[in-house]
DNA sequence: TCTATCAATCTTGCATACCAGATTGGTGCA
DNA sequence: TGCACCAATCTGGTATGCAAGATTGATAGA
């Protein structure tokens, strides 16, 4: 069995670590299965989620993941930017202790780069952010970061690549030492750029607006040096 | 009957209102009595409102208003100063449409602190906060700038006198000119002080330190000339 | 008279059963 | 051959019932 807490942090964390694509479907009977529990339990997970802005519920087909529209991944990016960038601003002072589980944060992400699980390196990627905010002193505002940075991940055709990736972490790595050298002016731009750059990689003609955009590219023509060749179907 | 998003506004509505005071306990079967409809559609309420950080629930004793600790009550001011002032420094136009908008609620909490009826008043006073965080364009923020007053309401011993209720609409009435006048940063700095004057008056030894301060408050002395004189009850 | 224990009651926790809308595949008619 | 209609099925929506923990008041013993 297990408990609604469990279910929706489950899937916060398939989220944060895309493993779960907007528009995924989350059937309650098959959550139910998967989790060895009752309906009740997944519908009370689900119903957070949706508070979260994180799952959405169409009224007797099914739970999805969150299809942002543009103007919604707009919002999402600007929020994290007035959040983290606000915190950081009225930063005096950070403990040597909130400094030393920064910096082994970003050594994990370095260490998830380079390992090669994309999704452990998703997750922590989007993690320090919300770490950040709770080493600032504010877990209210860490838990928005949360949910915000879930959002920003759901917007499609924002996947990171392995270099990407690097330069995400890099980045963090910057802003720590920013903060430990209490240049916090310094960690604010880093900090603005970093979002920035984010959503800069953002394509305009993303899935929300085209209800068709996932089979299109599902379906898109495959080069012909690969068609049939290889394949593990059968 | 009554739907479960109906139930969850009508109490952060009167949270806002501050008709619910913190600790005030949240019955499932006397909500469902009251909203006509099952415990299923009360639970699905109290559950959202819990994901939002209004309502907590102590196993099988019940659900109540949260109350929050000091350091609580620090961070959803702080959290409040970061969104409200972060999203005005963004800001380099605000529409015709928007400023219309705020103007009109400005003379609705006025009419509402001559008028007299306090929860009302109170209502419009926060619900300002919202309505400029939808105006500055971020209905994301927006919400989170909801919870987060409401959270700031529920500190106890932070009822606003009359006099107190027009002071705080006179500073929204400023930080509208100044966005009108397109002088944000005099806006960011108003807010600034207009959020920091509701953190001051703030006793620091509020109830959620000290489980007994409710009926530490209700049960204090009473002044020997109105003992016994005038009461109304029987 | 005070205290400790127990039972009655109240409240949520959780599962299940049934209802209704939505989807989909089949069938028959034009 | 194409289209419209219908039925079977799948999915969430909602209510209800029972279990279990917490509280409170009563009772009996010291």
């Amino acid at each position: 069995m297990t408990t609604a807490a469990e279910i929706s942090e489950r899937i916060t964390e398939s989220v944060m670590a895309q493993k779960l694509a907007p528009g995924a479907r989350l059937g309650e009977q098959q959550l139910a299965l998967l989790f060895n529990c009752s309906r009740t339990m997944v519908r009370e997970a689900l119903i957070r989620l949706a508070a979260r802005g994180i799952v959405t519920v169409s009224s007797r087909r099914g739970w999805y993941v969150v299809e942002l529209s543009v103007n919604d991944a707009r919002e999402a990016f600007e929020a994290r930017e007035v959040i983290e960038m606000g915190l950081i601003r009225r930063t005096q002072e950070v403990s040597k202790a909130a400094l030393k589980r920064l910096k082994n944060h970003v050594a994990r992400q370095k260490a998830a780069v380079a390992g090669g699980d994309v999704g452990l390196r998703s997750f922590l990627l989007a993690d320090f952010h919300v770490c950040l905010a709770e080493c600032l002193g504010n877990n209210l505002l860490a838990e928005a970061v949360r949910d915000m940075t879930a959002r920003t991940i759901l917007i499609a055709m924002l996947s990171q690549s392995a270099q990407e990736a690097e330069q995400s972490c890099n980045e963090h790595s910057e802003i720590v030492k920013a903060l430990e050298n209490r240049d916090f002016a310094l960690a604010e731009k880093l900090m603005q750029v970093h979002i920035g750059c984010s959503q800069s990689r953002l394509n305009p003609e993303s899935s929300a607006s085209d209800p068709l955009s996932e089979l299109r590219t599902a379906l898109s023509p495959i080069p012909p040096q690969f068609d049939r060749a290889d394949s593990k179907i059968g």
